[in-house]
DNA sequence: CGCACGATTGCACGTAACACGCAAGACTCT
DNA sequence: AGAGTCTTGCGTGTTACGTGCAATCGTGCG
């Protein structure tokens, strides 16, 4: 009999939680699971079914949840626009930085495409074309050109940098070394005349340098709010002839340096 | 509501739709007011309860919306990224198996992950995870696995195959043969008691194999439309142990030849 | 033109889930 | 320790659900 009121009930009967922390565990199952059940939760809380009828009633008026019949799921299913916030920034000029770069690919090429933002708006510019091969290493890129049938695409392995969408490591770069390109686009985090493309971690700069290296073509995408900062400590340094693209808004001071360099184009759009 | 087709606004008698167009009209009015009832579609659409249950029962199963007592809601919420509508069908089966999956996978676990829309189901229940290693050639694992931060996610490289949303090709086996893991998931378009996995192409057989071969624990995930299936050509035996995971839906006939094969277990859920 | 077949619908029935009230145990605060 | 509050389990009546069955509609084929 479930009726057993007493916790003496067995060894092994784990301390029953108290109505709130159960509760806040039901939510919590529910935004994992997506989806939960009744009697399952009955059972494995080791309440009856009408305990949790009334925490998923409390639940549901608080709009956490949603019934449905027999269980209940995630209701505020809108809150999971997280990748979308911060790269709110900057997305007009990003935009037209990309859609330049994409004007800058052609037929037949093949191209490798950095991770982040402003290559994903690059990949946006080249879902509708064919004769192409894409290679890239940025979930954002992928994300873009996954239904584009037109595309050729191949990905980098490695492992995934949740906050920059990017795959690094020693699995990218093996796989890069059995790829080369026609033109290459990076992205930044920080640029700097002198000492080249600013990023967190030694991870990224290891592969932007080992990428820049494998194409005929190179090219740093950066809006004008990157020119000049270093926000982090692991740099790439750019040691071959490259073209900087930018938006209109950066200003001559931050371009200055980029044109005092013998071998680097400036490019604003 | 776009349902009267005569102007005449006769006596109140307007032309019953067919049951596509109502079933079309129901899941616009759910993507739209984001939840319904069914006695009112009932009223509206001039049909009996029964009927419009039969309709939401039809939808749920396409994965376009989700039941709630006495009505329906939209149930978008991993499938708003693609136009991925095939993935529809047996949604609740595929979701069971994947939970099932799931809770097989413990505290510091390396996992391969197929890609699929199964194991995509999969990892959805891992993103809550911390201490776990996943390792996957599929765009809709990635997906899932994105924001969870709690998890080691490594992927594959590889070419693109647009109508499965995974990796294959030689890149993706060579980084796989940098890789070992606890416990190997795979899906399956067909899966025969003899022939094993199979698959539209040698690619993907290929690296399935290769795959189940990486792994100490090896499962295949397959709801049970694919039992005894083979819609194509190319196979990818499974000459070691396994188990299979399915939903109870499937009958006697399709799990006997499973069950006996002396290496097989066979687990429904 | 008529017939036969499949799809669809309404109805009826049994089943499952739900809401609510009540009483007893558990917790908290003084 | 005692009183008050919260919480829980159970019982009852209500509502919604799902399915089988037969009638109807629509469609394609002979």
């Amino acid at each position: 009999m479930g009726a057993a009121m007493s916790q003496e009930a067995g060894v092994e009967e784990r301390r029953r939680l108290r109505a709130g922390d159960r509760r806040e565990l039901i939510a919590r199952m529910i935004q994992t699971d997506g989806t939960v059940v009744v009697e399952e939760l009955a059972r494995s809380l080791e309440v009856t079914p009408s305990t949790i009828r009334r925490d998923l009633a409390l639940l549901t008026e608080q709009g956490v949840i949603a019934r449905t019949y027999g269980g209940a799921m995630s209701a505020g299913h809108t809150v999971e626009p997280t990748l979308g916030q911060r790269s709110g920034l900057a997305v007009a000029e990003k935009d037209r930085i990309g859609r330049w770069a994409a004007a800058r690919i052609g037929p037949g090429d093949t191209v490798i495409l950095d991770a982040g933002t402003t290559t994903g708006r690059l990949a946006h510019h080249l879902r509708a074309r064919t004769d192409l091969t894409v290679i890239t290493s940025g979930l954002t890129t992928l994300r873009e050109l996954a239904e584009a049938d037109g595309v050729e695409l191949i990905t980098l392995a490695g492992t995934l940098r949740h906050v920059s969408q990017g795959f690094v490591g020693p699995l990218a770069e093996l796989t890069l070394s059995r790829l080369t390109a026609d033109k290459v686009f990076l992205g930044a985090d920080g640029l700097d005349a002198r000492r080249g493309i600013c990023e967190a971690s030694l991870q990224q700069t290891s592969l932007k340098e080992m990428m820049a290296d494998r194409g005929k073509e190179l090219y740093v995408l950066a809006d004008s709010s990157k020119l000049g900062q270093s926000p982090f400590t692991a740099w790439a340094p750019l040691d071959r002839p490259w073209a900087l693209v930018t938006d209109s808004g950066a200003t001559d001071d931050q371009l200055g340096p980029f044109r005092a360099l013998p071998d680097v184009e400036v490019i604003t759009v």
